[in-house]
DNA sequence: CATGAAACGATCTAGAG
DNA sequence: CTCTAGATCGTTTCATG
């Protein structure tokens, strides 16, 4: 699991492009084709690469208005967060989901096409699952929204300059 | 941009599993390899499917703790916000960034390994640039998290039932 | 004009040294 | 790690309806 410069290198390269071949990614890490497809075949094998997926324009789907809504519940206990996250695993629009600290229990992130189609989801999550305080945000304008995670952190067993 | 059907069950096939063979998603929505190829490559070129990433998993690199940044601000004209924007889209560990309508400016989602760090993150963030108001919440859980967007609200132009 | 079969070339994957 | 070779897949061409 501990991750060398080069390794941190090709997850750059894979985050920002999955198609790239993987000669290429070797010549610009500076390996040849098999160490370098041997590193990803690991990655892909210790689940630090989890998936490849295309990432498509909200805007081009017609999901290009983003809410934000924070919930605040009664219940705490273990059975009732398990009914709720299964509900939500329902929401197709519902793309991010957090359990947080503080004074919101719940965080999640909403995509619709509108307002309207907004009112419909809430209205459908309320039917649900009963939530004691829901909150909801808009966002205006998506100015950054990206896949790719900070490799600076990533452990580092070698003593590789 | 119309998407039909079958555009869209080929969307969410490439949404879980981007290095599926053209041949096997043809297969799958009733298509022989060119015609399917065709739906793909015209999405590619309208830019509807964005790009193809690996997505990895943030625990394994170590950034599995997600803080969300709330920021109010005095400054509300175009050109500050173009400042803010850029001094953000350097910091790699702010994954999303938002501006908000109601009483909170701008939401940023931003991943880091530890309190420390996010720590570090706030002390380089308001060295480079003013900020009024900065609240941050600790999310505790992440429930849920997809790359995939709902296809159901996109538009269809053709009458299939 | 869209479809599908087939052929080509690039890439992936695996083995051996 | 390099070299090699076979399997698989992306991409183009062409015939068909």
């Amino acid at each position: 699991m501990a991750l060398d410069k080069i390794d941190r290198k090709i997850l750059a390269l894979l985050q920002r492009d999955a198609t790239m071949p993987v000669a290429e990614i070797g010549r610009k890490v500076g390996l040849s084709t098999t160490p370098c497809w041997r590193r990803i075949q690991k990655m892909e094998e210790e689940g630090v690469i989890r998936r490849r997926v295309a990432v498509l324009d909200p805007v081009k789907i017609n999901v290009g208005v983003t809410v934000f809504v924070s919930v605040k519940t009664a219940e705490h206990n273990e059975s009732w967060l398990r009914k709720f996250a299964a509900t939500i695993e329902d929401f197709s629009e519902v793309v991010e989901f957090y359990r947080m600290s503080g004074d919101i229990d719940y965080l999640m992130r909403v995509v619709v096409p509108d307002i309207a189609a907004y009112d419909a989801f809430y209205k459908r999550l309320i039917a649900k699952i009963a939530l004691s305080d829901v909150s909801s945000s808009f966002a205006m304008e998506q100015i950054k929204y990206t896949t790719a995670l900070p490799l600076d952190f990533a452990l580092v067993n070698d003593d590789d300059k």
